[in-house]
DNA sequence: GCCATCCGGATGCAGTTGCATCCACCATGC
DNA sequence: GCATGGTGGATGCAACTGCATCCGGATGGC
């Protein structure tokens, strides 16, 4: 159970951590000079678009995302305050609340995706050819399996 | 230039965010529970090791680390606080240091390793076969290699 | 030698994250 | 109906990050 993985094994790791970074970091300083907000709102918009007019609760937003529950009660506060989002009570459950996106929100996500898109396409798909990507994105869904069983 | 990347490459591109953030906090949660500090203390000891009795100057260790200036700054700090790491000055130049790894700081790292190598096998290596490992590997690679030349 | 500029590194401050806890409401047993 | 435990969500606080700026020493022109 604790034995050593191959080098492969190793290797890939540490490339999977400095590839996002860099990547990451290239498409985040794209957006942001193009004076956009943050990654993490396109993301919690695309969702609650996917929604539509039903919206949803945070905890459904919260798996969804893969964000802590602290994280996004303050993620969806910034959303509601720039306009993006409406928060609203639940009928059915008193605790809750419903969000749903706003005009202005899916305004964002529109004049986002082509900055977006573009800088995917420069820092991502101008080192890969079609297939390697289809071949990286299958490789990275194994790593997104539910973990192995224990024996 | 601001074409539409293909969707095999915006696949590729959340699962590479999706599953670093799966494996990587799988990983960190684990040294966490087993009382280790976070992982950027394992990277810059390792390459402090790495550079042996004649240390590196912060500005190499930055290079090295994809890390922020201000951030090393502060990541030295707290390894030299815990006495991981010694801070001295440059005959070379007055105004930098060199910093060097103690015994304390080696110490951490041949009792991290373990576990580290443990966690990486079973949050990674259970999902891939070698060959997957070495293929994805060399894909992520792809991604780190200089950005590509506008033409 | 003297000045302007650059570079290595530190730091004040605001914004964000993680953690623990808290509050309110639902659900269950009785 | 009322205590008990569970769940959805918020929040105080400490740690960390990003940004801008600052400081001191190096470097180059003259």
């Amino acid at each position: 159970m604790t034995a050593i993985p191959p080098d492969a094994v190793v290797a890939a790791w540490v490339r999977l951590v400095r590839a996002r970074h860099r990547v990451l970091g290239a498409v985040e300083a794209e957006l942001k000079r193009a004076g956009f907000p943050p990654l993490a709102w396109y993301d919690a918009l695309l969702e609650l678009r996917r929604a539509g007019e039903a919206g949803l609760r945070p905890y459904q937003l919260e798996g969804a995302m893969l964000l802590a529950q602290y994280n996004l009660s303050r993620l969806v506060d910034r959303l509601a305050a720039a306009g993006h989002v409406v928060r609203a009570p639940t009928p059915a459950d008193g605790r809750g609340q419903v969000l749903t996106i706003t005009e202005r929100g899916c305004a964002l996500l529109a004049a986002m995706w082509p900055a977006y898109a573009a800088a995917i396409g420069r820092h991502m798909g101008a080192h890969l050819t079609e297939a390697e990507a289809a071949t990286l994105a299958a490789l990275l869904d194994r790593l997104l399996a539910p973990p192995a069983e224990p024996g």
